[in-house]
DNA sequence: GCAAATAATTCAATCGTTGAACAAATAGCG
DNA sequence: CGCTATTTGTTCAACGATTGAATTATTTGC
C-alpha cells in the first residue's frame, strides 16, 4: 500500500543500488522527455556520478538505450537522452473470456508490440481445451516478439472470475468454471514457463484487476487513486489506490456487483437480495431495453443498445438511464467510503458511457457528502475492450521497471 | 499503501543505516519476548556485527534498553534482552468530542502512562475556548510524562469530522464547527509546539481513522486489514489495509455513515435518501427503541440501550435488530468490495455488539460472494471509547518506530 | 576445573555513494 | 579561426555501512 512502512527484508549493500536502479529507471518511465544523466541528477537528488554508474548498469541489461539527443538552447556539451529500450525484456498479456480468446505483447514503454484477438464462445469448452488454444496464440506472439528483439519477461493472465494466490479460479461464474488450477495446466508448456529469478513465470488474476492496472498505466497519466468498473455480465470492480491495486485479504476484492441497492429487491444468484448485477449488468440493461439477449452475443448486445440510444428509442434510453441510477448509488456509496475522485467506467459500460454519466453524476451529486467541496469525475475508459489483456502485460513490465534488479541479475 | 513501490527519495549511505533502524526496532516492537541481538541478527538475516552496531545507536537514542536477561536452557553465555525503552520519546494523544475532551500519553511500547477524561457539553463552546480548555489538560499530562521520564514526541488530534491535510476541520457536524483552523489556534500555546525534525508538531485527524488506528495497534495484535466503525451520533468508519489506515485522496474516506441502504427512503441531512446513518445511527436506535433522546447525553444513552435489552425490552430488541440488519446491508456492501475478513464494533457500537453483531452476521452470510469459502468475524473493540485519544497518542509513537532516523538525529 | 556452547564485540575487506577534479563537446563572440 | 563560457559525463580518492571471520565474554555440564 501506500504507505510509509518498513521493508520487509534486511538492508544490505546490494539493495541500495536496487534501490536506485529503481529510482532512475522510474524516473526515465515517467519522464515524458528522454532526460539526460544531468537531468536525473538533479531530478533524484543522486550525484551525477551515482547517476552514470546506475545508468551503465541499466544499459549493460538492455532496460534503458540512449536516444538521439533532444535538441537545447545554450552552449554546452550536448546531453545523450535515455529511452526505455524498446528491444529489452517484454510482458505477455493473455486473457480468457466468455466469448473471445485474446493474447498481446507490451514492451517496457508500455506500447502495445502484438495483438491477436480470437473471437469464440468459451463457454461450452473445457477448460483445458481453452488454455491451451490461448498457449497457441501464445506461440505465436512469443515467435513475433522475438522477431522484433523483444524476450518475454512474463506473462499474466486475465480471467473473469475469482483466483486466489496460488493462481486457482475458484469460480468464473459466466466462463462456467471452477476451481481451475490454471498453472498445473499450463505447466505443460514450455512456451509460457521460461524463468526468470524473481518473477513468477505466470501470474493470473481477475480481469477487473487488470484493466484497472492497464487503465492506471496509460498514457496520458491519469490519477493515483480511482475506482474502475467493469460493467460485463457481472460487474467487477478495480480498486486502485496510491498507485497500487488493493487486491484484499483474498485477493477478492471489487465484488461491486453485489452491493445492495434495493436490499429487499430481485433476488440474486448470489443468495442476496437486490444486487447491483440485477439493475445495472448487461443482461438486465438488454431486458429492460427489449432486446431478445438470447440471440445475441454479449460484445455485440452494447453495440446494438448504444446504436439504439443514439437512434432516441426510449425503451433503451430508459433502461440505460435506471441502470446509471443504480449505478450511481453504488459509486455514490463507495466514493463517500473510500474518497476517491475518479471513477471510469470500463469494458462493456465504456460503450454505454455518454448516457450512464450523467445519472450516475446525479446520484453522487446527491449522496456524496464531500462532492461539494471537490467534485468526482466519471468518464470512460480510454483502452476500452482491451484494458485487461493490456494490462496484464503491462503488470509484468511494471514489475520489472519496479524491481529491475531481478531482470538484471539474470541478463547481467 | 501496502504496496510495493519504489521509494520517494534517493538511497543515501545513511539510508541504509535508516532502513535497518527501523527494521531492527520493528523486530523488537513486533517480538512478545525481549529479544537478544543474536535473535534479532536471525530474524532480520542480518549479520550480528550489524545489529550490534544498530542496537547501540537506538540505546544511545534511548529508543530501547536491556532488560534484565530471559532465563535460556542449556549452555552458553546468556543473552541481554532488548525492549522498547520506558523513558524514552512519548506520544500525546488529544481529542475533543461532542461531549467530552480527553488527553492521554502512549509510551513507545503503547503502554497509556497517563489519561484524562474531561466530560462537558462541547456543543455550546467556542472553538478557541475548547482547544484552550484542552491545552490546559495536556500542559498537566506532559508535566506528569516529564515525571515519568517521559519526552513527548509529538500530537495527535482527534476530531469527530472531515479534516484536511493541512489540519483545517473543515466540518464537525455534532460539534457545530465548521472551517476551524486548528494548527494556527494551537500556535500560541507552546507546551504542543515542541519541534521534532522531521515530525511535525501536531497532527490532526478524523476520530474515526485515529480510534482505528488503536485498534491497529493494540494488544494482542489483531489483523492488518479491518474495518473499524465508530457508531456514534454519525457513523464513520477507519479503513486499515494491510496495517495503513487508508485516508483517501484528500483524507475523506470513510463516510459509511452514507452508504445508501433504503435508495428511496428516509431523507438525509447529506441530501441524499436512506443513508445507513438514519438507520443504524444513534439517533435513530435511540428513537427506535422509544427512549426520548433529548433527555440523555450521547454515551449514557447507548448504556440505557444496552441495559434495556440486557433486561429483555422488546422496543429495544427490535431497534437493534433492525439497525444491525441495516448495518449489516451496508458492511456486507465494503466486504465485497474490500474483501476483509474483520469488522470490529467500535465507540457507541462496542457495548451494543452482542446485539448488533447476530443481524450484521446474517446479511453478511446472505449477501457476500466469497462468505461460503473464508468467514467473517464481526467484534466489538477491544479499546471501547478511549480507542480515538490512544490511537492519536500511538500514531505518534507509531511514526517514531517505523522511521526512528528522525528521532536519533535530534537525540543523538 | 575444564571443555562445550552461546552471546557479543573487534577488525580488515568489500561495496556503493560522494564530492571534486578532469575530460568532452558545443555555442557565442571577437 | 581561435578563445572562452557552459554544460555533460567520467575518473578517483575518501567515507560510511555491511560483511565474515576471528576474538573475547560468560555460562552450563561433566
Amino acid at each position: 500500500m501506500s504507505p510509509t512502512h518498513a521493508p520487509a527484508g534486511a538492508a544490505r549493500q546490494g539493495s541500495l543500488r536496487e534501490l536506485n536502479l529503481a529510482l532512475v529507471l522510474g524516473r526515465i518511465a515517467a519522464a515524458d522527455r528522454p532526460p539526460s544523466r544531468a537531468d536525473l541528477a538533479t531530478a533524484t537528488g543522486l550525484t551525477r556520478a551515482t547517476v552514470s554508474a546506475v545508468v551503465e548498469d541499466l544499459l549493460a541489461g538492455q532496460l534503458v538505450s540512449e536516444a538521439d539527443p533532444a535538441p537545447r538552447a545554450g552552449a554546452g556539451r550536448p546531453a545523450r537522452g535515455l529511452v526505455l529500450a524498446d528491444h529489452g525484456p517484454a510482458g505477455l498479456g493473455l486473457e480468457v473470456n466468455v466469448d473471445y480468446l485474446a493474447v498481446c505483447v507490451v514492451d517496457l514503454a508500455g506500447q502495445v508490440r502484438h495483438r491477436t484477438v480470437h473471437r469464440a464462445d468459451l463457454r461450452p469448452v473445457d477448460p483445458a481445451d481453452a488454455l491451451a488454444r490461448l498457449v497457441e496464440l501464445a506461440g505465436r506472439a512469443r515467435a513475433d516478439a522475438d522477431r522484433q528483439g523483444l524476450t518475454l519477461a512474463g506473462a499474466a493472465l486475465a480471467v473473469p472470475g475469482l483466483v486466489d494466490d496460488a493462481g486457482l479460479v475458484r469460480l468464473a461464474p459466466n466462463l462456467g468454471w471452477r476451481d481451475v488450477a490454471v498453472p498445473a495446466l499450463l505447466a505443460e508448456h514450455p512456451a509460457l514457463t521460461e524463468q526468470v529469478p524473481g518473477v513468477p513465470a505466470l501470474m493470473v488474476d481477475n480481469e477487473a484487476n487488470l484493466a484497472a492496472l492497464g487503465e492506471l498505466h496509460s498514457r496520458p497519466p491519469g490519477p493515483a487513486s480511482f475506482l474502475h468498473i467493469s460493467g460485463e455480465v457481472g460487474i467487477g470492480a478495480g480498486i486502485v489506490l496510491d498507485g497500487a491495486l488493493f487486491r484484499g485479504v483474498r485477493g477478492w476484492s471489487g465484488e461491486i456487483g453485489h452491493l445492495p441497492v434495493h436490499p429487499q429487491g430481485r433476488p440474486c444468484r448470489c443468495g442476496g437480495r437486490g444486487c447491483l448485477e440485477q439493475y445495472a449488468g448487461q443482461e438486465a440493461i438488454v431486458a429492460a431495453a427489449g432486446l431478445a439477449r438470447a440471440e445475441l452475443p454479449a460484445d455485440t448486445a452494447t453495440v446494438r443498445l448504444a446504436e439504439l440510444a443514439e437512434a432516441g428509442d426510449d425503451a433503451a434510453l430508459r433502461a440505460l438511464r435506471d441502470a446509471g441510477t443504480a449505478l450511481g448509488v453504488a459509486v455514490a456509496g463507495v466514493v463517500n467510503l473510500l474518497d476517491l475522485d475518479t471513477v471510469v467506467l470500463g469494458g462493456g459500460y465504456a460503450p454505454l458511457a455518454p448516457w450512464l454519466c450523467p445519472p450516475v453524476l446525479t446520484e453522487i451529486a446527491a449522496r456524496v457528502l464531500t462532492a461539494a467541496w471537490s467534485p468526482v469525475t466519471v468518464r470512460p475508459s480510454t483502452l476500452g475492450a482491451e484494458a485487461a489483456v493490456v494490462g496484464a502485460a503491462g503488470s509484468v513490465v511494471r514489475r520489472i521497471v519496479a524491481r529491475p534488479g531481478g531482470w538484471l541479475a539474470r541478463c547481467g
